[in-house]
RNA sequence: GGCUGGGUGGCAGAGUGGCCAUGCAGCGGACUGCAACUCCGUUUACGCCGGUUCGAUUCCGACCCCAGCCUCCA
């Protein structure tokens, strides 16, 4: 199984060969914890959760480290300004963040690091650059000296000159260079903060991340993920610490980069103030038809986020379930989600959804086969055939994160509403039309869609479902 | 201004030097008491201008427009 991957900084899509084929290492860019998170955030986690669902089938191990930010100065801001401790504040924030990612079916990383439980390690490392003369003290900070690593500016192909042509920021006085970035800031004693060699202080960003891909990955690692917008300055820098930390260390060799969300034609950002958080979004629509918005589109490409994709994908689901029930409706087949396949070797996944996704996340191309695979099991009633196609449609299912429910649970949804009564009324439906008194039926149609029933006559009988959005 | 990536049918979104993407919506038909579902058929395309070519949406060049980064950001 060959997989391609887009990498940034060689700006071609390339071959995936891991360091170790044993032993893939992945690391993606988590949130900062100082609100509940957006669909923007939401989004990253998702296209990473698919690709590592890939990698996983492909590769005997995988080890994937997504991290949570919690130390930050906003998260400083938020604390004072709701009056609250920063750890409890995080806290709230973090458990917020597993609950919004966890309905969106997005699998746990095997670690989760967060820069707080590893400030020894992140002191050593700023300590090692000031060592290697890669770093300098000024007025209580620490800064990487951009100066000394000529290779600055590779991953986001940026001259200096580019850079400083670019500047539209007040710099900083005690530093030598504009471009120069902290790894290190003094924190006074109302502000959270760690004894180190240069004072209480507490780190940098962009150091967290090195700092937590050396402790659980060492490095090189073979691919590290994050938004478009975290090329620069952020991944820059992580690049350049991870390089200069020994004499010819190396730090990733993969860069992906997923797109940004576009709401209402810009795109959507705490600061722009145009922000959807998951939490909201997931009280109009389900969790399914959300995943599959964000998987309609490919990965590096910037998705425009409305209710027109979320109306359209919601039906696009619709048709998959459809299909699965379809399954359960000309067989005896027990119904089933996609989790309930595993474990499945990988050659009983669908060859189409399994090529389009190792092409570089093609997710486009790989729901499109899924709605082949879904159009060919309502072509059919063959047993044996229907258990083959709903199997892969299954197993697609499962590297999209998508088909988690059974199609009854689906489509019957239960909410608060009482089956015996739907189907009592249906009954009295059913009677009224073999009376033909059609008034009726259709008066009890209507009553049931004020419940937020639909109804479907089938040669095999009325069947229900809740309505859907 | 520099660096990325884009501009495809009503909407979303692939792709290709000449032939079906796919989904949603529309239209016609079958099915249905009517719907819904399903099936069959079907309409609307490749930002603009040049060039290469037997032929370009696809290759080349110029231009226009959009988004992202250059400041915290997934």
């Amino acid at each position: 199984m060959n997989i391609y991957i887009y990498d940034t900084k060689q700006r071609s899509k390339r071959l995936f060969e891991p360091i170790d084929p044993d032993h893939v290492t992945v690391y993606v860019c988590g949130p900062t914890v100082y609100d509940r998170v957006h669909i923007g955030n939401g989004l990253s986690a998702v296209v990473f959760d698919v690709f590592v669902r890939l990698l996983r089938l492909v590769y005997p191990k995988v080890t994937y480290v997504r991290n949570i930010t919690d130390i930050d100065d906003k998260i400083i801001d938020a604390s004072r300004a709701n009056n609250e401790p920063y750890f409890e504040l995080t806290k709230r924030f973090i458990d917020a963040f597993h609950e919004d990612i966890e309905a969106l079916h997005v699998l746990d990383p095997d670690v989760e690091p967060r820069p707080t439980l590893l400030l020894d390690k992140i002191i050593s490392m700023i300590q090692r650059l000031l060592e290697r003369n890669y770093a300098y003290e000024a007025e209580g900070h620490v800064l990487f000296d951009v100066r000394a690593y000529d290779q600055y500016g590779e991953l986001s192909n940026r001259s200096m000159q580019d850079m400083l042509d670019g500047a539209r920021v007040e710099v900083a006085p005690y530093k030598n260079d504009p471009k120069d970035f902290v790894l290190w800031k003094p924190s006074d004693s109302t502000m959270p903060g760690w004894d180190s060699p240069w004072g209480r202080g507490r780190p940098g960003w962009h150091i967290e991340c090195t700092a937590m891909i050396h402790e659980h990955l060492g490095a090189p690692i073979d691919i590290h993920g994050a938004g478009s917008d975290l090329i620069f300055p952020h991944n820059e820098n992580e690049l350049a610490q991870g390089c200069c930390i020994e004499d010819g260390a190396e730090y990733v060799n993969y860069w992906m980069h997923n797109g940004m969300l576009n709401f209402g034609g810009r795109k959507m950002s705490k600061s722009l103030g145009n922000v959807l958080t998951i939490r909201n979004l997931r009280d109009n629509h389900a969790s399914e038809t959300i995943r599959y918005a964000m998987l309609s589109g490919h990965y590096r490409q910037s998705l425009v986020w409305d209710e027109r994709l979320l109306e359209q994908s919601r039906r696009s689901v619709d048709t998959l379930y459809r299909s699965l029930r379809h399954v359960s409706e000309c067989t005896d087949l027990e119904e089933k989600n996609s989790a309930e396949i595993l474990p499945m070797p990988i050659e009983d996944f669908p060859e189409s959804v399994v090529n389009a996704l190792a092409d570089d996340l093609h997710t486009p191309n790989a729901i499109a086969a899924m709605h082949g695979i879904a159009s060919e099991i309502l072509k059919t009633r063959d047993v044996g055939e229907l258990k083959e196609l709903r199997q892969q449609l299954l197993g697609g299912g499962w590297l999209l994160g998508l088909l988690n429910q059974s199609p009854t649970q689906y489509f019957e949804m239960p909410q608060e509403l009482d089956p015996e009564s739907v189907e009592q009324l249906i009954e009295e439906r059913n009677e009224a039309r073999s009376s033909k008194d059609f008034e009726r039926a259709d008066a009890i149609r209507e009553e049931l869609a004020e419940r937020g029933i639909e109804i479907e006559d089938t040669r095999n009988g009325t069947r229900w479902s809740t309505i859907r959005r």
